[in-house]
DNA sequence: TAATTTTATGGTATCGTTACCATATGCTAA
DNA sequence: TTAGCATATGGTAACGATACCATAAAATTA
């Protein structure tokens, strides 16, 4: 553990004075060319290293942002919406500080408490699925973003995923390879913003293409039970007259429901076609044949989440972010 | 944005001195019960919130810690080293301050001088997947604790997972099921320690039974790759005399095993046995039947390698953490 | 009772930086 | 020539906390 230097040690090996370091390490006019640079071969020399926290104290801007998320852990998602904030406030040298909260309000209380002591600049809420969400106070003390949901007094700027238009272009890539006949595989609670949007997409497809919308077609299950998916695609594929696409909530699910066509003896994409939602690479580049999937913008959500920081506009903005379909060929 | 209090403001409304309200905040003897009441008061009617970055200057410990790790977006398993990191270091006030470097070594040593100018009092370095690194020397001015990976000169400590007992346990439980003829599916570059504590856990569990190693039952494929690992599975099963039983070392590949399986008309588990590692659970879970797999220790590693930095040994743990096995319905 | 230790308290220097003020050039415009 | 301004430079007071030192009363011991 080699001793810091400080500007006062640079000061005095270039000859000059604190002042003088201080405008050459923050870009500030009005240095000799001369200066700079003895002042910058002392650095050098030295290996010397600003001590940051004093600059804070200093100029009372730590260039910390606070990342406040729901549950950072049970979904692979998170990670896209952190890199995507990591990447925005990097590029404007400021860095994150990632805490987690789990999900009584009064744990999101403590985890903002904790940013504000940090000095934090902004904060950024992400949560794990699309919905509405209920903070805290003591969230209105700085700058504030939102990343994949909302505030119902939608007074803080918030980023979504447009899921209308995802769900939209998904059927509408099975309804433009032939399909009439649709499942809409849907998954139940929490009631999110993300199934009321997935199923309105749904709907607006079918009737851009006059096809009446059959409530038959349309199931709830639940995340992360294979044998229910499994059983209510089979259940779907031994109706009168059967779905051949199926758009299913997410690609998870898709799994039990290929295993499904696959046991009845029907292949994909030839008899039956089908789309997941999420675009989540380990499950869509596994299944065989390869999933065509919408994507959810995590990442670009993050990096607006961060850029509204900045901008800190009065009126706050409710972005709908785009989700592009991945087309693979499974449709 | 409300004005910030300060200690001088505490202690005049407490009518005590600054000195005794740093007391109160650091829990430090010799306050008597009366003044710190009075002190705590003021700071509850003010709204207090103590200034971290001065707190930091003065006593030069900042109780932050960085974390580094290669890629965290690539992969879903990053949150979890991160989570037990995190929990391990909230436990004892710390914080993480988290930044991704990409490949380049050169990256590496830039996230770490971003850290060290943030006064961090130790780095987690985290790697993706199980395999030896190159650290920039940067790295040895502050305590360092590596997680999922190792450094070749083992100066420095660090958490890996035990593949071989996880391996040796998913094998022995084909084996306990009845199956002697045992197929491995490898993954294939990078050249990871992962790869051959597998394959050694695989040995080892045949030769505990008497059953001799055969080449031909163990091939490389690709990740996310889902045509080639779907005939692989193909070919084995088309074997004049197939295995039963497939050890497959990740539980991406194990969706088109499954299918393969499926596809061939056979059964899991009563015809066929799967073991999957990872226990990844989007795809274990979603799996008909559901997989049995190994758990990699991502969350203990994490918080093993924030409590290594605390103590501080003189000598540097290289440190194995169990896999075990969890068990479901595909065997 | 006197000497010593424990408890209680506050003043002030200090951490390393930047903001502000003071000063001194050289150059241009009246 | 004399203002007036842009350029160049450094000294020093903050920023808000803690560490150290000094002091005094209360409790303990000799």
């Amino acid at each position: 553990m080699s001793h810091n230097y400080t500007i006062k040690d640079i000061a005095a090996r270039a000859n000059v004075g604190t002042t003088t370091v201080s405008r050459v390490l923050n870009d500030h006019p009005y240095v000799s060319d001369e200066k700079r640079q003895r002042v910058l071969n002392a650095m050098e020399e030295l290996n010397y290293r600003q001590n940051l926290s004093a600059k804070w104290l200093r100029s009372s801007n730590t260039g910390l942002v606070g990342f406040v998320t729901d549950a950072v852990a049970t979904t692979p998602y998170a990670v896209d919406i952190i890199r995507g904030a990591q990447d925005a406030a990097s590029e404007q040298d400021h860095v994150l500080l990632v805490v987690s909260a789990s999900d009584t309000s009064n744990s999101i209380e403590d985890a903002i408490e904790f940013l504000l002591e940090r000095q934090v600049v902004g904060i950024i809420y992400a949560a794990m699925f699309h919905h509405a969400v209920d903070l805290p106070d003591n969230i209105y003390q700085v700058p504030t973003a939102l990343a994949n949901c909302y505030i119902k007094q939608r007074d803080l700027p918030s980023a979504v995923p447009d899921e209308f238009i995802g769900a939209y272009r998904a059927t509408r890539a099975l309804l433009e390879a032939g399909h009439r006949r649709i499942a809409h595989l849907q998954v139940v609670p929490p009631a999110s913003d993300a199934r009321e949007g997935r199923l309105a997409g749904y709907k607006a497809a079918l009737e851009a293409y006059n096809i009446p919308f059959d409530a038959s077609l349309c199931i709830e299950t639940f995340d992360h039970r294979s044998d229910e998916n499994f059983n209510i695609t089979q259940q779907l594929l031994a109706m009168d007259n059967p779905p051949t696409g199926f758009f299913c909530a997410n690609d998870r699910m898709t799994i039990a429901t290929y295993q499904a066509i696959m046991h009845a003896g029907l292949s994909i994409p030839d008899d039956i076609g089908v789309v997941g939602f999420d675009n989540q690479l380990d499950v869509v580049q596994n299944l065989k044949p390869q999933l065509t999937s919408v994507q959810l913008p995590h990442y670009e959500m993050g990096a607006w989440a961060f850029n509204q920081l900045l901008i800190n506009t009065s009126e706050p903005i409710q972005a709908k972010i785009d989700c592009p379909l991945v087309a693979r060929a499974s449709v």
